[in-house]
DNA sequence: GCTGCTATGTAAATACCATTTACATAGCAG
DNA sequence: CTGCTATGTAAATGGTATTTACATAGCAGC
């Protein structure tokens, strides 16, 4: 018998085992291949081995699922998101513009995740665990906002929220518009990262938060 | 007979007489309910009151329906761009404000429009027409941004196209993410608007198309 | 070890939707 | 009036989401 043997799914016999999982990795898959809106419940439940109403057992319906994948990604950003921050090392400076870098290598290196989280979408107000994790990941960049606006004097300081909201409103539209890999947008003449560099550098000097020009020429 | 007569719809008895226009509207209003990925096909034939096959005869399949409320759209948004650049009157510099604020605007007042252009997931690629109506929304802000920079002395002119990217993306970014009605997204301590005609005025000082600081406090 | 509860699957049914095909009708050119 | 072409319809196919009734596995307690 083939009980408590396991298949190629990892499957153990009639009960799955793991199916909660094996749908997640199941749904990353499939949104990598064809998007957060080709993606359904039926073929991630084939992609698991198991008939398609047992997702059902896991998640109240597709769009569940799709949310779930979106925390996932949403907390593995925050820790994307925190190693590029580093507490602020070498200098805030730096380390402020890594973050920007981590939201575009995120953005290009899950786009998976990236389209469960921002193009699936999802409503946050339903799911208090979906928004908290976005919270989380938002967090990090007011974070660094507030600890590079500290070195300011208090009378040149700008408001720490509404630059971590230019930042990161900056960074997905980049993103969105230039860093995805669907070849569905617009050719660039330079890398998006070079794009958001320049855009952060601009916008730093306008606040006053560095001095010097972005390519000092003379 | 009702022959020659006209239903409720407008219809003529067994030939519609207008249905793709109909199912463009159709289209408009059920993506504007239900967003682009709950738009169904056999939805817009109901409401413009024809069988469910009836669109097959005047747009290949359903994507190409909202591709064509997309080229639509932007070619809406390019004449409300235009409009609000207004030729650089009053001057270049608040024109260019103008645009921006034009296009959260757009954002905000033609979701359904909005929601086909950059939600959708539509592929530019393969439709030309597609393509070159963004490029033409695109080219009023290119345009604004080159007459924006001819005002500065030439070695400390940024690159236009750089900067009209720059714009377009903190623009798109801040539409993205806060100013859509779905609900769905973050609470501000300010208004959109507000969000983007800061973020453009820091990121212009950094440039040196401004020198005065925002909000001169002194 | 057996019993029964609960968790987890299955099969089948319902109700959509996209798309295709064969057929019907209207409009119009000659 | 005739026939061609554009535009509709009905019906069929195959896919999806979701629910319901039923089946089986795992496990707790006896």
């Amino acid at each position: 018998m083939s009980w408590s043997g396991r298949g190629p799914d990892g499957r153990r016999g009639y009960h799955h085992g793991n199916l909660r999982e094996a749908l997640i990795e199941a749904a990353l898959d499939l949104i990598a291949k064809k998007g957060a809106a080709g993606f359904t419940f039926a073929d991630a439940a084939r992609s698991a081995g198991v008939s398609s109403a047992a997702p059902y057992r896991h998640f109240r319906d597709r769009d569940a699922l799709i949310a779930d994948v979106a925390r996932r990604g949403f907390n593995l950003l925050t820790e994307r998101l925190e190693h590029a921050w580093s507490e602020g090392r070498p200098d805030p400076f730096t380390a402020f513009e890594n973050v920007g870098r981590a939201y575009l290598a995120f953005a290009r290196d899950e786009p998976a995740y990236y389209s469960a989280m921002f193009e699936a979408g999802l409503s946050f107000d339903g799911d208090p665990a979906l928004r908290q994790a976005a919270e989380r990941s938002f967090a990090v960049l007011r974070h660094a906002s507030e600890l590079l606006c500290a070195r300011l004097p208090p009378e040149k300081r700008p408001p720490a929220l509404m630059m971590s909201l230019h930042t990161w409103a900056l960074s997905h539209g980049i993103a969105s518009l230039f860093a995805r890999g669907d070849g569905g947008r617009r050719r660039l003449p330079m890398a998006p990262e070079e794009l958001l560099e320049a855009g952060m550098l601009i916008y730093l000097q306008g606040l006053g938060v560095i001095a010097e020009p972005a390519k000092p020429k003379e």
